[in-house]
DNA sequence: AACAAAGTATTACATTTGTAATCCTACGTC
DNA sequence: GACGTAGGATTACAAATGTAATACTTTGTT
């Protein structure tokens, strides 16, 4: 498996833009972010071009302008910064940073039953 | 309540060591990085003096060396970490985050019934 | 009292990040 | 064909970060 570059807070928001839906051009990705965040155009484009060089955005010409789409999975990054990041926090996944999540957690009634489904299926093992 | 400073990856290990035991000297710092890291002894001061003018360290004289302490709770932090972290990659704390955590974790028969016990209380409200 | 050792304080320096502005170029318009 | 304009490319620049080295100071030792 190919590395993956390392994304920082920022760029992340064009990340979770361009995983929701892709290819876009430089300006819509503008406008898809402009409710979010009040970034200038111009901070949009460094984004942007920062990320194709770390190889997490590709990009083909259309005419005169530019497509973007990811060029790494969503869930490998997502996964890599979930671990960064408990690694970071706990030193390693535990039961107390899930128990804390858990209670941090706003839940509708069937994703408790599927979460209590996974709790039972770990029993299992 | 007062404003957490934002500490960095590599001053979290240093935040990690002094909440699970302080005072500690700077060199008793190092030592006990000294199995998880391979920084020079400098740089881990480095890291704690940045972290004392953040306000995330204290510390006083104690003969002619200094014990240091945290000045900021492991909780908030790491409450304030864990909120960051999901809006950045999953814009929000949510079902999906939570079953990829569960199935990522190794968990003890009791992790696993405390858990439950708490999906059974969010169950409930 | 001079010196060595151990600590702290100061300085260093390349990278990454946040946040843009300016420059250049091709394309459509008058 | 000159010119404005919209996009991409290049440049800017301070703050934060990773990773130390060097300088200074206090204190115990001889």
């Amino acid at each position: 498996m190919k590395k993956l570059p390392k994304i920082s807070e920022s760029e992340w928001q064009v990340m979770r833009v361009l995983w929701k839906q892709s290819p876009l051009t430089a300006n819509e990705i503008v406008e898809k972010l402009a409710g979010s965040t009040d970034w200038k155009p111009k901070t949009i484009k460094t984004l942007i071009t920062r990320l194709t060089k770390k190889g997490a955005v590709k990009f083909e010409k259309e005419g005169r302008l530019y497509k973007y789409h990811p060029a790494v999975g969503k869930d490998e990054c997502v996964r890599m910064e979930r671990r960064s990041f408990v690694r970071r926090v706990y030193g390693g996944i535990s039961k107390p940073m899930l128990a804390a999540f858990l209670e941090d957690a706003k839940l509708s009634a069937e994703d408790i039953s599927e979460l209590r489904k996974i709790l039972e299926q770990k029993a299992e093992e």
